[in-house]
DNA sequence: AAGGGTCGCGCG
DNA sequence: AAAGCGCGCGACCCTT
């Protein structure tokens, strides 16, 4: 059973129950205030609830303490469908761009400041252009059911939809976060605060310390300008300040100079300044963009919660009586890759022990790090170093994977595009490309225009070569955290204060906060959830998704 | 002063 | 050792 919510132009609500052939069977006019309680009411059925946009209907309710099942994300669906090669010959992709387009775009955009309510008056219907939920969705399940794999897309658009809920409620819940103990690491690193955010006595130590070592009286090593040339003065050989150059120089400048970066980092991105902006009341609250990257992988708009350096992660600690169950996929990507080719060999390498180990075991390269730097060099299409030269005997030893994601590379270097496993389809490239390409084959071009075509061809051939990976990866993460999360729901009384819960979610890695005497429960769920979800992309092909988990006080302690 | 481009570095 | 994929973000710096 599906219920489409619809926002009349009055603040209403109207609710069409559609029955499991689709076809609109009830219909009820609700008041503005009447539908947190219309939901609470229904969802004991578990219908999934279709409406335009998760960020825009979900908050609400959580706030009232309703959570929901299920969901179709009709914004996050629109966007999957009309790109999809699968739905390519349907209504839905062929009709001219549209409200609904507008509203896809809107909720992938980067949130403004707080406050503006962009996001929130989305689908305040225009007078000519209302919504029509009930008609997007059919649209959207014509185009499903009319293409040749209509089962993956369902799943696609099942999972996209179920993120939308975990994102809401991540955000919703927060990641528990002691302000005290990150002002304590900070403190340790930098010195006191200062006031009006000036750099603390250790930065400006060390500021100083460099200045005398150049002898730059007056040099501001935030600037890379004046740095690099205070540098060259001093008579070093570098041709950049980035830290990997810097490093392997001779000089005694060096050490204090990668400290003081190191710190400098610390302070302006994860400082004082973030910490009063994005913790309040012992809760980081990540504000994440569901499908935001074009793999399918989430984005966040401020907050910076995908790079959450190792240095701060002390400051994360569950609350008392609580604990963190932290768990990440090993070696996600090259197994996801296993299972897209449905290469037996890599299957059985990484079976019950680690891939690059077991690289290593069957003599194919000779340490684990070769075999990993092997294996990304595979996947991002390296062309140089140790990378570029192991890749052949990857080639060798798994011939099949390898073959997938050269195939891959040369779709795009054709402008081809590429697919997901559940049918998530990679952009064409854009116009200034094809012209590149088209300037290139014209019978008078020259040897720098064809020089430029061809780097530019690879350029996109690398990037097809990764999608197909990075965007497969994407969907397990989605079918793993879909799957824990219902299982969750069930251990606990349902809700998200009492119960366990997902606070974080890292690409392959998540978080869940749970009550102490759930947390080896949890760790059971999580791990069936992985199996779930390698079942549900690659069937019964015999690929292990074999997890890290750990049970800790804080994020800290997880690695 | 505001906006955009570039650099550098954090994460997977 | 540091390039080969995907990002966000803050600072500097230049243009307007």
């Amino acid at each position: 059973m599906h219920i489409v919510l619809d926002r009349r132009p009055d603040g209403g609500v109207t609710a069409t129950v559609l029955d499991a052939a689709a076809e609109p069977v009830e219909t009820a006019e609700l008041g503005a205030s009447d539908l947190i309680e219309f939901v609470r009411a229904r969802e004991g059925e578990h219908p999934r609830w279709v409406w335009s946009s998760t960020s825009r209907w979900y908050p609400a309710l959580l706030a009232a303490g309703v959570r929901v099942q299920r969901c179709v994300d009709l914004a996050l669906a629109h966007r999957i469908l009309r790109a999809s090669l699968l739905t390519a010959d349907s209504d839905l992709a062929r009709e001219p761009a549209g409200v609904w387009d507008d509203i896809a775009r809107l909720v992938a955009a980067p949130a403004m400041e707080s406050g503006a309510p962009a996001l929130f008056d989305v689908d305040e219907p225009a007078p000519s252009v209302p919504l029509d939920p009930v008609r997007e969705f059919e649209a959207q399940q014509a185009a499903v059911k009319g293409a040749s794999r209509p089962g993956a897309l369902r799943l696609l658009v099942a999972a996209e939809s179920a993120g939308a809920l975990v994102a809401e409620e991540i955000r919703f819940a927060g990641m528990p976060w002691r302000a005290e103990v990150h002002d304590r690491v900070l403190t340790e690193a930098l010195g006191p605060r200062a006031p009006d955010g000036r750099h603390p006595a250790r930065l400006e130590a060390l500021a100083a310390q460099i200045r005398e070592m150049l002898n730059a009286p007056g040099l501001n090593p935030d600037s890379q300008q004046e740095l690099l040339a205070a540098l060259r003065r001093a008579g070093l050989d570098v041709s950049s300040t980035r830290k990997w150059e810097l490093r392997d120089v001779e000089h005694p400048v060096i050490a204090p100079l990668l400290e003081y970066k190191n710190l400098y980092r610390l302070f302006t991105a994860n400082g004082w300044a973030w910490l009063e902006t994005w913790v309040h009341d012992g809760r980081f609250r990540p504000d994440y963009v569901v499908g935001g990257v074009v793999t399918g992988r989430w984005a966040t708009s401020g907050g910076g919660a995908l790079q959450l350096p190792k240095n701060i992660r002390r400051a994360v600690v569950a609350d008392p009586g609580w604990k963190l169950v932290v768990a990440d996929a090993a070696q996600l990507e090259p197994r996801v890759l296993t299972g897209l080719a449905g290469d037996q060999a890599m299957a059985d390498a990484g079976r019950g022990r680690d891939l690059y180990d077991s690289v290593v075991a069957a003599g194919v390269v000779a340490s684990r790090h070769e075999a990993k730097v092997a294996m990304l060099g595979a996947m991002y299409g390296a062309t140089t170093g140790d990378s570029a030269r192991l890749k052949p005997r990857l080639g060798r030893a798994f011939p099949k994977a390898i073959a997938l994601v050269d195939a891959a590379a040369q779709q795009g270097e054709r402008s081809d595009q590429v697919m997901s496993r559940l049918g998530r389809t990679s952009p064409r490239p854009g116009g200034s490309w094809r012209e590149v390409q088209e300037r290139a084959s014209q019978p008078g071009a020259s040897a720098a225009d064809e020089r430029r075509a061809r780097s530019q061809a690879r350029d996109w051939g690398r990037f097809t070569r990764n999608f197909v990976v990075q965007a497969s990866a994407a969907e397990w993460a989605l079918c793993w955290m879909a799957e824990l999360r219902l299982r969750l729901a069930e251990l606990g009384d349902g809700s998200l204060e009492n119960g366990p819960h997902l606070v974080f979610f890292l690409h392959d890695e998540i978080m869940v906060h749970t009550p102490e005497h759930l947390a080896p429960q949890v760790e059971r769920l999580v791990r069936e959830a992985a199996a779930q979800a390698g079942r549900l992309l690659f069937g019964t092909f015999p690929v292990d998704f074999p997890l890290q988990v750990a049970t800790v006080d804080t994020y800290a302690d997880a690695k």
